[in-house]
DNA sequence: ACTCTTCGGCTTTCGTAAACTGCATTGTAC
DNA sequence: GTACAATGCAGTTTACGAAAGCCGAAGAGT
């Protein structure tokens, strides 16, 4: 239960991007050198990010990224959802059929449980958007957790 | 960013020993079968159950596991955090220094949203014990959602 | 049109950790 | 003392995360 590379590596190219001058276009290169991330492992990222419309891509020289949205209409949740798929703890949270133990059909307790968790994560993911997260950065404190 | 098997398996084997008489002692084979658990996975689970004080071993003819305390002082916490350590989405909130950025002594503002999400994904594990999943699943309903 | 540049998509590789197994040993009831 | 059940540790297999590589497609500038 953990958080992937992935998952880690998209946050902070798209923080990169949201500290930008929004009308940018910045290279692939450029933010996975600054960031630190290996280059071919972020144009993965990038593409699925692109493609749910989160960034935007422009091809050729002088071409890269720019955010398709203002950093405060981009929650964290976008970017995660994004790169790893609906949040799930357990398969069968997401289609209770994943069940892997023969209950597909039963109520389970457990099930009700994880559900909850879920929606108590998800709520932390919603209702911060990049532009919060660029704020604390900038004034190193954390403001305004809901 | 999932349950392991381990924790499902280690919570269906205690919430099953909190379904029965508590002065019953189960052996593994009973509980593994009941609940479709490999058998020696569950041994290797209940091992650190045991060894944190959750269950009481009985070794021998007729020997087995019972619960060593009331299934309502039993988090569902307690549980998870033996079978897999400290719940935490990513090193660094357990120890920044374990951040694998080089950012070990800078604020982080990723950082700080995961702790916070961490903490909320705890108070739901904290605040349920055994007797309440017990309770959900007689009743397959959930009550006192906190 | 040509070419350089940067993203796009696919495949393969590597390493680690989860998931499961086996066996010899220890303890206990009868 | 023997059958039963947990203990402890070593082992195997499988799965997936984390890259790296290759070639093609698209756009910018000339
Ligand atoms: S038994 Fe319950 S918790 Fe386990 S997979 Fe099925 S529905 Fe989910
Ligand atoms: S960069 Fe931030 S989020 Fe990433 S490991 Fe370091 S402290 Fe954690």
């Amino acid at each position: 239960m953990q958080f992937t590379k992935a998952e880690e590596y998209g946050m902070f190219g798209v923080l990169y991007l949201a500290e930008q001058d929004p009308n940018k276009v910045v290279p692939l290169s450029e933010i996975s050198e600054a960031q630190n991330i290996p280059e071919k492992f972020l144009a993965k990222i990038f593409q699925s990010l692109s493609k749910s419309g989160i960034i935007r891509s422009h091809r050729g020289v002088r071409g890269g990224f720019t955010l398709a949205r203002d950093p405060k209409e981009i929650s964290v949740k976008d970017v995660l959802e994004t790169i790893q798929g609906p949040y799930h703890l357990m398969k069968c949270t997401e289609d209770q059929r994943n069940c892997t133990d023969g209950k597909s059909d039963e109520f389970c307790a457990l099930r009700e449980l994880i559900l909850e968790a879920e929606r108590r994560l998800v709520q932390v993911f919603e209702q911060h958007t990049l532009a919060d997260l660029v704020e604390w950065q900038k004034t190193k404190s954390v403001s305004q957790l809901v």
